[in-house]
DNA sequence: CAGTGAGCGAGCTTCCGCTTGACTT
């Protein structure tokens, strides 16, 4: 029997750190929180100065019930949660669940899982610090309330389905994600010229080469024109030439964070395939903890990168470095995502593969040493006007870290750097350049892009919203509850002007850009466009994007004992609570309503707005004698940018196409997208063909496909019962209703030959044995 | 599987932050 039991919040820690405490020690992990609120009442008795009462959740209640045998067979019990409030609250859960006193059992701490830290943690115990913990409770007891407080006023304003939700961190999110589409929706790009000047030059060889100078920005037309005609003729001598030092730093090491940002950019990931692969990585002992805000490494991890470069690269290619977190909201209980053993560059054929290379070479790269680079900035004069040029070019003198790795860069860091810098071929001061051609572009200015779920995470960071763990539960969240969507959009064409000088002559022409293209963006969904304006009307304290920020402050003071935690809920809940009142009371149903026009048919008003069933639009009035008429909006339509012509298309459907087996072909869209209906059967639109254009010509082959497919489908019916035997995707199976039943193994290959009988049976069997329930509860 | 569109109100939903599961219908 151990005398002591260390518990620690993961399991994969408990397994390292069991190896290096050795036989005294049973250590083992309570898997994070294992009490919550409960759900009734909030889980808060507001009256009694906001008294929380907390339960074991289900799915806790194994683990609850082993770490209590264990803890009273052991003699002392050591608490290793994380060094954070969270940390420090699970703590303090479980004093209170295995019956220790808080101000006596041991609480140690751990920052990297090294013989040398946790031998000094063990030397140096302390207790659970209470202050801690109630900074945690007041920051769940506010998370609570926000969230149970807010989404009843949804379920009552909102005329749609029942599951929408509010909370400080989803709401905010989502609010970033509407407000950025509307600066988009209202953008007016303004355009300007760019003017290039094409120079050929000998280089070191005697060979020449071509070079690019720039010349200042043109804003219209008219004044490039007048620009490059000032230059016909001219004469171009280089006038100065500047030769500056330059460098670039490595980036830190990976937190979550930075992490799922560079993965979406080098490798596409979303962020939480991202965090699938990093758990499987850091599960097989692969890396270091994954759900970090730390730009920490540990000496011993240090000694290895060092030893690693060394080896690799040579000395020349070191230069040890701290960094340091520039964001207050960060906790740090952790190390960086950096691989455990420095010596394993690659790892072999796994889907985590690309992750932990990418993982390895950032960890390298961070101490390794700066490039160095110089620049060249040559001015050219112009002999025919006052204006000058100038041409940059860029000579990597020592590539340092950019040996190993390149930080990728967003598009919205991108934006106004457009400027490509290349190698400029040796100038001298009165040289004179022969012009090839000079170009004035027209180019336009672009609004930001929308958010990736990547740079959505970073956005959130900066603002102190959210926490490792809760990114891509987060992103999760916006999306399943309809608030968000991820999709492409694709650019539209657009014409631009180049002018061009050559031999003298100007020239003009129209080239075509296509512009606003998105692939794999957050765009806000009508009923989050509705819901956050709501949200902000109404809750204006609680979606300022600097709200958390606020009250972290002021859990820090709890964190300190300068303030009560009970007082700083009871500050926020009085007048929070009398805005849910007062909002509950006297505002309006939800609806987001637009105007967009007359319909000339009917004379009607013709609006755009939310619906019961989702966004749509209406002609008429539900006041009016005839009974209005109603179109769903498509997926990629909005109320608050659809036009009154996109409208008025809405109301074509359905459309009658003709007749085929002496049977009306109907064309409309339904719940589960475009269809066409003939005979009381339906079949599906492709993505191909568009209800609105589709002639009867294309729809019967539809018809005749599906009859086709569904008959290849079908091994065998027996009518009467209502039972068939089906081909699915994986082999045979059978179908009572709306009910499937896998067919055993042994009995696939002769699906064929079952009769009545045996088919019975399976479904009995099937019946009998239904399959163990997910762990997840599953809700449509 | 392919409807609906207002409001009433059974009984339900909902938050954020810790941590891994066992699911192939």
């Amino acid at each position: 029997m151990a005398k002591n039991l260390l518990i620690v919040e993961s399991p994969a820690k408990a397994k390292t750190i069991e190896k290096i405490l050795g036989d005294d020690f049973e250590v083992k992990s309570c898997y994070g929180h294992i009490r919550d609120l409960k759900k009734e009442e909030m889980g808060i008795d507001i009256k009694n100065n906001y008294q929380p009462t907390y339960i074991i959740p289900e799915d806790k209640e194994k683990v609850v019930k082993e770490l209590k045998q264990l803890s009273k067979k052991s003699s002392q019990v050591w608490l290793a949660t994380d060094e954070d409030r969270e940390g420090e609250a699970i703590s303090w859960h479980l004093c209170e669940v295995l019956g220790l006193d808080p101000a006596t059992t041991k609480r140690i701490i751990f920052h990297e899982i090294t013989k040398p830290a946790i031998r000094a943690a063990v030397e140096n115990p302390r207790t659970v610090d209470m202050n801690l913990v109630n900074a945690q409770q007041a920051r769940r007891i506010l998370d609570r309330v926000v969230g149970f407080e807010l989404s009843p006023v949804l379920w009552r304003k909102m005329s749609m389905k029942n599951n929408l939700s509010a909370g400080r961190v989803q709401s905010v999110a989502v609010r970033l994600i509407a407000e950025r589409e509307r600066e988009i929706n209202a953008f007016k790009p303004a355009s300007s010229y760019r003017i290039e000047a094409l120079f050929t030059a000998k280089d070191i060889s005697g060979k020449p080469v071509g070079f690019t100078a720039e010349g200042k920005k043109q804003s219209s037309a008219e004044s490039a024109e007048k620009f490059l005609q000032s230059c016909i003729g001219g004469v171009y001598t280089v006038a100065d030439i500047q030769v500056k030092p330059g460098k670039k730093s490595p980036p830190a090491p990976f937190t979550t964070s930075t992490l799922q940002q560079e993965a979406s950019r080098k490798l596409g990931y979303s962020v939480s395939r991202t965090m699938v692969l990093a758990q499987k990585l850091y599960e097989s002992g692969r890396i270091t903890y994954m759900r970090t805000d730390s730009l920490n490494l540990s000496e011993t991890a240090m000694e290895s990168i060092t030893a690693q470069i060394n080896a690799q690269y040579g000395k020349k290619y070191l230069q040890p470095r701290k960094f340091k977190n520039k964001n207050e909201s960060a906790q740090e209980a952790h190390e960086a995502i950096r691989p455990t053993d420095m010596q394993t560059a690659s790892i072999e054929d796994s889907d985590s593969k690309r992750l932990y290379e990418l993982i390895w070479k950032r960890t390298i790269a961070s101490q390794m040493s700066d490039a160095e680079l110089e620049r060249t900035t040559a001015r050219i004069s112009i002999s025919t006007n006052k204006e000058e040029l100038t041409a940059q070019g860029e000579v990597l003198k020592f590539d340092g870290f950019l040996k190993v790795y390149m930080e990728d860069r967003d598009e919205e860091d991108l934006m106004e750097d457009e400027r490509q810098e290349g190698m400029l071929p040796p100038l001298t001061v009165n040289q004179e350049l022969p012009l090839k051609e000079m170009k004035a572009t027209e180019r336009f200015s672009r609004p930001l892009p929308r958010y990736t779920e990547a740079s959505l995470v970073k956005k959130l960071e900066e603002l102190g919203i959210g926490r490792p763990s809760t990114y891509a539960p987060t992103i999760s969240t916006i999306q399943k509850r309809g608030y968000v969507e991820k999709r492409d959009k694709e650019g539209v064409k657009r014409d631009f002007q180049i002018l061009r000088l050559k031999n003298g002559k100007l020239t003009s022409e129209t080239a075509q850009e296509n512009t606003g293209a998105e692939k794999s963006k957050l765009f806000p969904t009508d009923l989050g466009l509705v819901v956050t304006d709501f949200l902000k009307q109404h809750f204006n304290d609680v979606m300022d994007y600097h709200f958390t920020a606020r009250i972290e402050q002021e859990f820090d003071e709890v964190a300190a004992g300068k303030l009560k935690w009970n007082k700083m809920i009871d500050d926020f809940y009085n007048p929070f609570k009398k805005d849910v009142e007062n909002t509950i009371e006297n505002a309006e149903r939800i609806k987001g309503e637009r105007e967009l026009g007359i319909d000339e048919a009917s004379g009607k008003k013709v609006i755009a707005r939310m619906g019961r069933y989702g966004p749509m639009v209406q002609i008429g009035d539900v006041s009016d004698e005839e009974k209005p008429r109603f179109a769903k909006l498509k997926n990629t339509q909005s109320i608050e940018t659809i036009s009154f012509e996109e409208a008025m298309e809405l109301f074509k459907l359905p459309r009658q196409l003709g007749g085929f087996e002496d049977k009306e072909v109907t064309v409309n869209i339904g719940r589960f997208g475009p269809y066409i209906a003939h005979d009381k059967n339906f079949y599906s639109l492709g993505k191909e063909l568009d209800p609105y254009s589709i002639t009867l010509e294309e729809a019967i082959p539809i018809i005749v496909e599906k009859r086709k497919a569904k008959a290849e489908r079908t091994i065998k019916i027996f009518e009467k019962e209502k039972i068939q035997v089906l081909r699915g995707p994986y082999g045979p199976y059978i179908k009572q209703g709306l009910r499937n039943y896998k067919i055993p193994k042994e009995q696939q290959e002769t699906a064929a030959e079952l009769d009545l009988e045996e088919v019975k049976k399976i479904i009995e069997e099937a019946k009998a044995n239904p399959p163990k329930k997910s762990f997840r509860k599953k809700k449509a």
